[in-house]
DNA sequence: TCCCGGCGGGAAAGGGCTTTCTCTGCGGTA
DNA sequence: TACCGCAGAGAAAGCCCTTTCCCGCCGGGA
């Protein structure tokens, strides 16, 4: 691998035109000096050595992201948020997929501190975890007092700079519209009970029911992964302890994929026997058959906002962005099938036990 | 930043002896000296300074990804195939977009090398340009000729180690299924023509079509961005021209998403109607109603295979591994519909009027 | 003619870490 | 008791750059 002094020596210079030369330093050199280097380094395909650089230069630019899975599309569209800012500002982007492992996501904080990055931005749930927050807070604050920047998006651990998803308020309006619709025995699909996003999700759905005066038993909700399959599974389960179901809220679109995968398996019709509502408004949604109705989040939007809470110089309070939700009615939400209407037992009990055939 | 040097002079110790405490060197530190070391560590949340470390010690270890973008389904499964093999290894994966700019590309490359990258992957389609071509064999050679191992997923341009999918096979299966299903007027949703990709895959087809006697004119080929929405577009442009189609083959799974959207739009029944073809057979393929039929492509073996070539100590001659596709029937493609086999002009027109009303 | 200012270039000092080499001090053998 | 060998710790030499500081030289003004 040529080095700097390799393309010095070539075009019989010190290392330290060469660099001038190389960084378009603001220090003149003559135009003879510049041709010989410039002819060097093409000669010697040489590349400068990043590290070297990083090591020399004092100024650190590159900005590390942690999340679940950018292949996930939550993810995905929020990383195209952080890209496109940090893109325009000339930063580097050092994305990492924690996996959902709160240990993995520790190391990661350590692995690009360790690397020196300009700021950190955390996206995704939080955990209900008391001990691992208490790990984690101090691994940001110890980073924070050595100048590194950080915001976080939905997540509430972190006391600083952070762009929070109206979860909650996107909860309630899931309920509200199926409310409306006239649906009363509603089951949810929901993520792991250990991420806040559940519960925040959860917490908003239960405020809407309550205010019709009905509540949300635990026996209507069941718990698992935050993707398709998940989806499908928890729907199977749901639908074999609870056949007069009318509808299905999914706490986040994969799983309402996979909710709507079970119902088609089981020959239910959407929105004509059940209804189902998704979480997030991923691009995916409007594809699906039926069309997914969904609450939205702007996904996107989250991560332009992150990316410029922490590359902007900092303001005095802990900035908080809450971002609104928003219903986005399609084909999957429709009223209460005329038979749930005058019982909740009978007539859907009729149509599982043909459906299941 | 605390560097090793405080950590040191708190424990009252050697840089040097810090050092091996904290790497955990063969060369042996008494326990009292250890602890102390830790214990300093500990109090001021000492993490190496990355670059300094990577400068520091000679052997480089992270691998380097370049894919087209990384939240496409079809780069994302191919990603997780490369992580799999990464994380069992040890290694750690910098994963850049080139987003299909070829200039991009070949900075990507730059940059991956100036990083000290172990070994490079280029994954996606290589492009029907002679100068870039040209010049990204230069870089990569240069980057060989130091060290650095290179492999590349489907693309023809590097003449060392590659995986391909067989694409051209793959088109062949699917030209072959729907000759078999009766069809005759058969559509081609293209990706962009610059793509090898592309072209493969359309050789295929063509071969299948060749054997049954007839051809594809390329007044059924519509080339568009290789996503939903080019599929979306491409398809209404092919249905404008041509609507006595009985049968459109989309050359990506995003494209056939976008086909289904548009034909579902304009009320044609998928397959009764009109069959689709996917490709690729990325996980949302059989989710989407009706459920794709698709040439699946082993996109996480092809992830795996590619590190594991990358990382093994080099062969003795350029590994070219070719993988299979392979057919998924689903419920998108069906016979001919009748109308069309009696006449291949009439009633299809009438069906689309129908539909556009 | 002399001096000064400024420009273009190089020497050298880091930046934070690893690792070889060297040194000290101890236990063991002759 | 003198010497050897080795274990454990430190000194210092890089790794490859950037950047400050300094030096020599040239032109211009007095």
């Amino acid at each position: 691998m040529a080095t700097l002094s390799d393309v010095a020596r070539r075009a019989g210079v010190s290392p330290a035109t060469a660099s001038r030369v190389i960084n378009g330093s603001s220090k003149p050199v003559t135009d003879d000096l510049r041709e010989r280097v410039l002819a060097a380094v093409a000669e010697l395909q040489y590349v400068p050595n990043a590290h070297a650089q990083l090591l020399a230069r004092s100024h650190r630019s590159a900005v590390g992201v942690i999340v679940h899975d950018v292949s996930d599309p939550y993810f995905a569209e929020i990383t195209r948020g952080l890209q496109r800012v940090a893109t325009d500002r000339g930063r580097l982007l050092m994305i990492c997929n924690s996996y959902r492992d709160p240990d993995r996501e520790l190391e990661y904080v350590e692995l690009l501190r360790g690397h020196q990055v300009a700021a950190l931005i955390l996206a995704g749930s939080g955990y209900h975890d008391e001990a691992f927050t208490r790990q984690l807070n101090e691994k940001l604050a110890a980073y924070e007092a050595t100048g590194g920047r950080v915001a976080v998006i939905g997540r509430h651990e972190h006391s600083g700079d952070a762009v929070m998803p109206d979860n909650r308020a996107g909860g309630y309006l899931a309920g509200r519209e199926l409310c409306g619709l006239g649906h009363r025995t509603i089951g949810v699909v929901a993520g792991p009970r250990i991420l806040t996003t559940t519960t925040d999700r959860l917490a908003g759905l239960r405020q809407a029911l309550a205010e019709q005066g009905r509540d949300l038993p635990e026996r209507r909700i069941r718990y698992a992964e935050f993707d398709r399959d998940g989806g499908a599974e928890a729907t199977a389960r749901l639908l074999d302890a609870d056949p007069e179901l009318t509808a299905i809220v999914a706490l986040n679109d994969s799983m309402a994929i996979g909710a709507l995968a079970t119902l088609r398996a089981r020959g239910l019709a959407v929105p004509q026997q059940i209804s189902v509502l998704g979480f997030d408004d991923m691009p995916i949604a409007r594809d699906v058959t039926p069309a997914l109705t969904t609450v939205r989040l702007p996904l996107v939007d989250m991560g332009v906002r992150a990316m410029s809470l922490v590359l902007d110089a900092e303001g005095p309070a802990p900035r908080v962005e809450v971002l609104p939700a928003e219903l986005v009615r399609r084909d999957t939400a429709g009223p209460v099938p005329p038979a749930a209407r005058v019982s909740a037992g009978a007539a859907p009990r009729a149509r599982r036990a043909e459906a299941d055939s």
